[in-house]
DNA sequence: GTATCGTACAACCAAATGGTTGTAGATCAG
DNA sequence: CTGATCTACAACCATTTGGTTGTACGATAC
């Protein structure tokens, strides 16, 4: 995963509509209108803020007739998890080598 | 915690500058100066990323002499943490739900 | 066929972001 | 005291972001 492709995960989830938008297509299904009349906002607003979690691999869109379906993707959000895991094994590593020196001294 | 303060976190980590900031200082004490050494543009650019840091929660400042000393904060990214397992929690419910559905069916 | 619905996309706008340079105040070294 | 170092902050700039409206087009309903 590139520093880019990481940006934008990050990016995706630093917005309450777009935490809002993946929570809801995590549960059930939303065509791109649908999820428009949950919001305060245009219709193009929130198309797009699904174009935004798209490239971030947070959703995924399928055509279903004239509406366009948006589903979560699993994968996204766990590479998120993974990274944040990444820093809590350092941190982690840090306190038990301040362990270490502690219990030389 | 607010919508706006879950926005600082993530935008905060939507840059790959940051993010080595982050983990440097997790394991060791630098000054901003010390950091602004690292990278490949000017004090003040390393400067106002500290600060996005800092608003985030994720480091923090203290003066020592003339210099500041910036250090990781570990709550700023249990929270982040904390975030992406709702979201985790959310994904096995539905999965689960569905489950039920087919040994019902 | 015609009207409507759902979508895509362009153009535009204000505000935020990520960078720069420059200036000024503390603190430390000699 | 003087000069160098570390920091803070303002001003500026280009680009991105988050929103708007308007237009166009395929799919559906009647």
């Amino acid at each position: 995963m590139s520093d880019a492709d990481v940006d934008r995960l990050f990016q995706a989830f630093s917005d309450a509509t777009r935490r809002d938008i993946v929570r809801r297509v995590t549960v059930a299904e939303y065509s791109v209108s649908g999820l428009a009349g949950l919001y305060a906002m245009s219709f193009a607003a929130v198309q797009k803020h699904v174009a935004v979690l798209e490239r971030a691999s947070l959703v995924t869109k399928e055509k279903r007739g004239r509406e366009q379906i948006v589903r979560g993707n699993h994968e996204g959000l766990q590479e998120a998890r993974r990274l944040l895991d990444e820093y809590e094994a350092i941190w982690r590593q840090r306190v038990s080598r301040i362990a270490d020196i502690l219990a030389e001294g």
